[in-house]
DNA sequence: GGCTAAGGCTATTAGCCGTAGCTTTATGGC
DNA sequence: GCCATAAAGCTACGGCTAATAGCCTTAGCC
């Protein structure tokens, strides 16, 4: 009966740590809830949508992690430079926490919150987009390109879907190396 | 009692409908043995490992599939019209079965049938890449990063992560001359 | 000092996986 | 043609989960 004072960031903050410790199969309201030092339905007065808000909670919180690492990243570097710098970033976010990062794909369906931080990632891409004088759609073309690019290598990288043994880092450079020459010469929108 | 004659490949077969259908959320051992007209329990007469096994098997199914498009799709093309091939295939087979493609990272931890599937499918890939007379090293980290684009703008294309209103297929056309564009100017391996 | 609201709790329901053990069917050998 | 045996089905059960209902206690404010 000791009132923790417990909040929903709190909650989240277990539910990472949980994450982190044993993986997102592991995420269950009962493992949060011992982790809190409380029982299972109390969790539901902070995140009354059950495990589905935690998880879309999660995903918000794991986007605006990593947006801010790109931000970061990018911050006084343009053109090739802040390019690499991103992806390094990127990688290096999904790499030192992987369940974490797979946990992004787990929100249940896009809702403000994550579309809000989902926008400020992107935001960051384009900005350092910018630098090749993309604009109008061909920067969000762009934009999707460098996402898919991201995503796919961490997502196989973390999962283990690269057998061999080849180096991972020269894999990432080799990868770094077509965006930006693509990038160059990517073209440009007509209109303006 | 009347006896079904149920064998793994139907239980697989009945998975995978309701995949489809529902998502892999949806994926219960109750469920796929309605499906089969069977007792739940009874499932495990054919596929013993329960539902970690059902994932499993799922997973090289849904892998074997997608092998055989990409190879059905590079037969008797080379070069660019080969790797453009490739990853229309590739995003087809996502676009068709969003549900079964996100099962695809379900697979509990590579084994011996999915790394075999798995291998058959980065062989189509690095077939088509020899094509630019890459070989050794070099091919296998074009390979990855081949996998890299596909597999992320599919996730990301089939979670709903691109948001804006510009058309995906152009998006997906840019992606593939940027890759085609990388892939001519690949570095060869020194050795040999 | 007492009221209100928030944050805990226990108990319960429903659904799931997985195991144990029984029964029936199909098949192959004699 | 019959019987033994293995395969394939079943029911029953235990243990886990999410989620709801309803109660109690604490904290804080008027």
């Amino acid at each position: 009966m000791p009132r923790v004072g417990l909040t929903p960031d709190q909650v989240v903050d277990h539910a990472l740590a949980l994450i982190d410790d044993q993986g997102t199969e592991a995420l269950t309201l009962a493992s949060v809830a011992a982790r809190a030092g409380v029982a299972t339905p109390s969790l539901y007065k902070h995140v009354s949508g059950g495990l589905t808000e935690l998880r879309r909670l999660i995903a918000v919180r794991v986007t605006e992690e990593l947006a801010d690492r790109l931000a970061e990243a990018a911050v006084g570097r343009s053109g090739d430079d802040a390019v690499t710098a991103l992806l390094r970033a990127y990688q290096a976010y999904a790499t030192a926490h992987p369940h974490r990062y797979a946990a992004l794909p787990q929100a249940p369906q896009p809702d403000e919150d994550l579309t809000k931080a989902a926008t400020r990632l992107v935001g960051v891409i384009i900005a350092v987009l910018r630098g090749y004088g993309l604009d109008g759609p061909e920067v969000i073309h762009a934009a999707r390109t460098v996402r898919s690019l991201a995503h796919g290598f961490a997502a196989l990288s973390i999962t283990g879907a690269f057998q061999l043994t080849e180096d991972l880092t020269t894999t990432h450079n080799r990868l770094i190396t077509t965006l930006i020459t693509g990038l160059h010469s990517w073209p440009k929108s007509e209109e303006q």
